[in-house]
DNA sequence: CTCCGGGAAA
DNA sequence: TTTCCTGGAG
């Protein structure tokens, strides 16, 4: 048993129900709505995301076409709150125009384009970089990718699985190779969740760590 | 590597 | 008052 698992054994007993629900809420939603959310969440803490979010939602249907409607200056004064608000509601209606441009406002071949076909053209969309992309396609395409985030990518340096030098592709993968396929998306918001409360940036609760044995920060702490 | 940026915690 | 939180692009 590797201390990922230990690592996630742990995370399921403390967040699992709470992670499970959410998982299967983003299911639900149109992938323009989890763009849109996840590039709101860039960045940014997920409180003042969530709100710009529900600020966005009030204003206008979240939707291409709803985007490109609504004025750039009332879309910047929703996202305010959430900060790079400038940046944000100019890249936003940017994007919202190039779905419809080239995809006639159609995501779904998110889901049905072979998995590095998919990334490649999320990719190439303003806004998207990996980790927004494997977002995407994980939580809308069903796709078997870890998105990995700052706290993700924190920890796996910390637990030995990556190197601070190593890009995202390559901590992707590290991880992707300890975990199941059908579990990642759930392992993705249990990581997350640890990183936030457990493995933090500064301060990590190392007393409460269930596996400081097997991490190389702690250990090169300690001696 | 720097900039974009608000709110909350320290 | 300062620091932290948190990805993408130029």
């Amino acid at each position: 048993m590797g201390a990922i698992n230990e690592l996630l054994n742990y995370a399921q007993k403390a967040w699992g129900k709470e992670v499970k629900q959410i998982v299967e809420s983003i299911k639900l939603r149109e992938p323009f709505e989890i763009l849109v959310g996840t590039v709101l969440s860039q960045n940014t803490n997920d409180k003042n995301s969530s709100i710009a979010f529900m600020r966005l939602k009030k204003l206008t249907e979240i939707t291409p076409l709803g985007i490109i409607r609504v004025k750039e200056e009332e879309l910047a004064k929703a996202l305010r709150v959430a900060g790079l608000y400038r940046e944000r509601s100019k890249r936003l209606k940017e994007l919202a125009r190039i779905i419809v441009e080239r995809y006639n406002g159609d995501l779904t071949w998110i889901k049905c384009l072979p998995l590095e076909e998919a990334r490649k053209r999320l990719l190439e969309l303003p806004g998207v970089g990996y980790k927004t992309a494997d977002i995407l396609l994980a939580f809308y395409g069903g796709r078997p990718v870890l998105p990995v985030d700052t706290h993700i990518r924190r920890i796996a340096i910390r637990l030995g699985y990556a190197s601070s030098k190593d890009g995202y592709e390559k901590i992707r993968r590290a991880l992707e190779n300890e975990i199941a396929p059908e579990m990642r998306i759930y392992a993705h918001l249990l990581l997350i969740r640890f990183g936030r409360n457990i493995c933090k940036a500064r301060k990590p609760l190392c007393d409460v760590c269930p596996i400081t044995a097997f991490c190389k920060h702690f250990n090169a702490r300690a001696t």
